[in-house]
DNA sequence: ACAGCCGTTGCACTTAGTGCTATAGTAATA
DNA sequence: TATTACTATAGCACTAAGTGCAACGGCTGT
């Protein structure tokens, strides 16, 4: 059922997409946004951290500097001691998903 | 020349992906990472980033939950009051260089 | 033996991030 | 017209993330 709400999600981006570059849609509000509901961002454990980072096969180092964070930083959120949120949470959920090719190839 | 060096470095990722993905390399050290010479993550001016968010037509709202961060944090990044840092400005580039689908898209 | 990277730990500091409140402008509704 | 709702701004105060530094042990290669 992930691959279904996906699916819906992505057809109804695609619309929006296409209305507002026709110029239909102003702006995309909060009523609209409310019902891409649009998942919330869920924790990543100390050892979630550390398998996605791993599981791209670099060092701590590599991997704080592909994030723009520092290396004391990425060391601690993989032993628990700081937890990552807002952005830093969101990117490395971005990184799971798609993996470090994202954050390699930009600008 | 932008182009010429993100065709370079694109290779390289791919010739590193392949040799690792053959068990060659066991991890991308910092050695390797150095030659990769990966760009600094320049600052963001208030105002470009008020016109990331306005290229994406989005509200601040909508914009601060699609980073998963607070309307509160993205007003003062667009007010100059605070600055983004870290995995928030690497996050920030993305979006720029590729735009909200790859934020959307996500789980 | 030496140098260099990796990962861990501990300490201390700065500031980003967050929440809340209040304000003003705008658009759409009754 | 009144009212409702969203957007953007500003100010205040708090917490915790983010950062830097130093030291240690383990591992590798020269």
């Amino acid at each position: 059922m992930p691959t279904k709400k996906s699916a819906i999600l992505k057809a109804m981006h695609e619309t929006a997409t296409g209305l507002h570059r026709a110029g239909v849609m102003d702006q995309v509000t909060l009523k609209e946004f409310d019902r891409l509901c649009l998942p919330p961002v869920k924790d990543l454990a100390p050892a979630a951290i550390k398998r996605i980072r791993q599981k791209e096969r670099v060092s701590q180092a590599v991997f704080a500097s592909l994030l723009n964070t520092s290396l004391s930083t990425v060391q601690k959120w993989e032993v628990g001691q700081k937890k990552p949120t807002g952005a830093a949470l969101k990117l490395l959920h971005i990184v799971q998903d798609r993996g470090l090719d994202v954050v390699m190839h930009t600008s």
